[in-house]
DNA sequence: ACCTCCACGCAG
DNA sequence: TGCGTGGAGGTA
């Protein structure tokens, strides 16, 4: 050893060396030294070296015995960050989501971190003022300026052209001119705190007991899971708002998950009429200002409601006092790129490592949920109809097997009969169809060629409006040829199947005189043409909307009396576990668009099984009868909630590699009573994205620890290094 | 001699 | 995860 490493070593001793957690794929965290001056604490947020870069990085934890290996390789930390430390709560939730979805630690923390990656100071905003006299030629778009900006305030540049309806070469021009002056703007002041007080809604008595428990709930302050059971329309928003005033008035903050981002704005209006102003939002589309600014607020507290999608779980909250789970059911909360969770699993268990109270709201509760509150683990609160059921919708299936549509079509005659009484009547009518694009798959009448993705299992799907044929799975796209590429006959492609498009298509020649509408997510180009499709329907000028499930969710049709579903047996195909779940929900949504007010409702499912289990209980709209069905099913087979249940994807880009992977995963399986091992077998989309893709499932007793078994499964198995082995615990994608 | 691509392994 | 390395193969 040479005199330099034996100083280095022996000043290690008076070093201090901290256990940093890195926003990598790494489970283990790694120890750097503490310069002199900088007083660290676990929790606190640094930017450490990490090989030829610099990344922000959490403290972990005092190290009071560094690996003496590691002693000569031991880096400094580069800077200790000016933002409020995480709190063990937090990162004892980033531990304990990574122990029990097998993912790396560091990028669990990585979800926490996600603070906007340039956290160097906000670039200055311009605004101008009116300061001199008018111009000399004054324009119309002038005018409108100049009026816009006469109360001599600071206005932003770009607001104030936009609320003049002129563009920013006018204001300019009018700056040149020097009517107007450039300033900077002031920092954009907090914005006011949500009142608790604001807007007392009105309650009625039933919904008394629900507005009762939700505050009793929120004073008492502790962990506990209350499921808030209520249809929509019953109020449920404005009776778990009671929550949050609640806890606004005890100066703690709420989050609210949503599923997805498309429904917040509606959601924003009424909780500013409810508290006075829109609550902080948080989801994938913020731009990089607002999502580092409001990262800001929710650290330091001065946002006391988030609502936003499932990634906001893992913010860094200076206060946590309440979690909601609105529409906690629906299957976004479940992620499966990167980090498999379920959001609202892991709200469940941050509420419980924070000891707090919360509220999972629903009209169909999952399977799940249910039994927890049958259990009594969780308390209903229910939350009976305003309207005491009387509009619920008439359900009936139609037996496409007695009364099957004409060859090539799609709608069968009793529902074609139905849609002509009602644009009679000067009614509405929906047609649902969870399928975009214009037919489910393409082939060659002269040599069945079917088109195939070639980076999938999966076929393309003919966009007719778009002229393409696409895959849903990757993206591909491709012009569909004139002549089939596999015989070379010319015009002999066809058609198979329906998608919204070429229902569309057959209801134009059904009902040549109706006026129809499309609503996919691909037909509507962003929120604002969404809002102007519903605003359309609202004001009766479309008679006949086809939509996907894009449709199913919040709208309120008054003149809506009919809901035809084209294919109620869609969701149950392919055989997961939960299709029959999911397609109860839907269906039970899309049956809710139906008769509103004073006009009753009809709706009719068009299925091949009209005796299954599912369409019975839809049809007597007997939500607890599926439930309970669904429960015994689910306890009989052992699966969740009665059992556990986890996935093992293994992909690459070699299909022998794959394949010889799995088969060695199988025969390391673990050999126990409690658990089974099935598989392996090609993934539902055997390829996807051009990575060949296996999968074995675990399925085990309820009181096996699946992680422990995976993890020392997983360590005795070797694989070639282009093949990945991804862990998806509670699987919910069979995909 | 030099460039580009990609599989591999490592980061404190 | 992301990035540097080094070997393979191609190009001037």
């Amino acid at each position: 050893m040479d005199h330099a490493t034996r100083q280095t070593s022996s000043s290690a001793s008076s070093t201090r060396v901290v256990d940093v957690l890195v926003p990598v794929a790494l489970n283990q965290t790694y120890s750097y030294r503490v310069p002199r001056g900088m007083d660290l604490e676990p929790g606190d947020v640094v930017c450490v070296p990490l090989g030829p870069r610099e990344v922000v990085a959490v403290v972990w934890a005092q190290n009071a015995n560094p690996d003496p290996r590691l002693h000569n390789r031991l880096k400094d930390v580069g800077e200790k960050l000016d933002v409020p430390p995480l709190k063990e709560e937090l990162r004892k939730l980033v531990d304990w989501v990574s122990t029990y979805t097998l993912s790396a630690r560091g990028m669990v923390l990585r979800m926490a971190l996600r603070m906007g990656e340039n956290l160097g100071p906000e670039r200055m905003r311009l605004g101008v003022r009116l300061v001199g006299e008018p111009p000399k030629r004054l324009t119309p778009a002038r005018r409108r300026l100049i009026e816009v900006l006469s109360d001599g305030l600071l206005h932003g540049k770009s607001d104030a052209a936009r609320e003049a309806g002129v563009s920013g070469g006018v204001v300019d021009g009018l700056v040149d001119e020097g009517t107007l002056a450039v300033e900077a703007m002031p920092p954009p002041l907090a914005p006011p705190a949500p009142d608790p007080s604001f807007a007392q809604p009105d309650f009625s008595p039933q919904q008394r007991t629900a507005v009762d428990a939700m505050r009793a709930l929120a004073a008492n302050g502790s962990f506990h899971v209350a499921l808030l059971d209520g249809v929509t329309g019953s109020g449920k928003t404005e009776v778990y708002f009671e929550a949050i005033a609640e806890i606004i008035r005890r100066n703690k903050q709420t989050l609210i998950l949503m599923p997805e981002i498309a429904l917040t704005g509606q959601f924003l209006d009424r909780f500013a009429q409810r508290f006075g102003v829109r609550p902080i939002e948080w989801h994938s589309e913020l731009t990089p200002r607002t999502r580092q600014r409001n990262w800001a607020a929710i650290s330091t507290g001065e946002a006391p409601v988030v609502v936003g999608a499932r990634s906001a779980l893992f913010l860094p909250y200076a206060d946590l006092g309440l979690i909601i789970v609105d529409e906690e059911h629906d299957q976004a909360y479940k992620q499966d790129e990167g980090a498999h969770y379920h959001a609202r699993d892991m709200a469940v268990v941050r509420a419980h490592i924070a000891k707090i109270p919360i509220v999972l709201a629903s009209a169909t509760p999952s399977v799940e949920t249910e039994v927890n509150a049958r259990k009594g683990r969780y308390q209903r609160v229910p939350l009976p109809s305003r309207f005491g059921g009387q509009h619920m919708p008439q359900i009936e299936a139609i037996d496409l097997r007695r009364a099957p549509p004409p060859r090539g079509r799609f709608i069968s005659p009793p529902l074609a009969e139905q849609i002509q009484f009602a644009i009679e009547k000067r009614e509405q009518a929906l047609l649902f169809l969870n399928r975009r694009g214009y037919a489910p798959l393409t082939l060659c009448r002269a040599c069945g060629h079917r088109f195939q993705c070639p980076q999938c299992t999966a076929w393309l799907v003919e966009h007719r409006l778009q002229g393409t044929l696409a895959c849903h799975h990757c993206g591909y796209t491709a012009k569909p040829p004139d002549t089939c590429p596999k015989c070379g006959a010319l015009h002999s492609l066809a058609a198979c199947g329906p998608g919204v498009e070429r229902v569309a298509e057959e209801v134009a020649k059904l009902f040549p005189a109706a006026r129809t509408a499309i609503m996919a997510s691909d037909t509507i180009r962003g929120p604002a043409e969404a809002e102007a499709l519903v605003g359309a329907m609202q004001r009766r000028e479309i008679d006949l909307l086809i939509g996907t499930q894009i449709m199913a969710k919040g709208h309120h049709f008054p003149w809506l009396t009919l809901v035809g579903v084209v294919d109620a047996d869609l969701g149950l195909a392919g055989g997961d576990l939960r299709a029959a779940e999911r397609t109860f929900q839907l269906l039970s949504q899309v049956a809710g668009r139906a008769g509103r007010a004073e006009r009753p409702g009809r709706v009719l499912l068009q299925t091949y099984m009209p005796e299954s289990g599912v369409m019975q209980a839809l049809a007597k709209l007997d939500r607890d009868a599926f439930l309970e069905a669904e429960a015994e099913a689910r306890k009989a087979h052992r699966m969740p909630p009665y059992g556990r249940l986890a996935a093992l994807i293994v992909s690459g880009p070699q299909l022998e590699n794959v394949a010889a992977t799995a088969r060695a995963l199988a025969r390391a399986a673990p050999r126990q009573d409690d658990v089974q091992i099935f598989g392996p077998a090609p993934a539902p989309l055997a390829m996807l994205r051009g990575l060949h893709r296996q999968r074995l499932l675990l399925k085990a007793s309820k009181d096996v620890n699946v992680q422990g078994v995976l993890r020392r499964w997983l360590g005795t198995v070797k694989r070639p290094s282009d093949v990945k082995v991804k862990v998806d615990i509670d699987p919910y994608s069979f995909l």
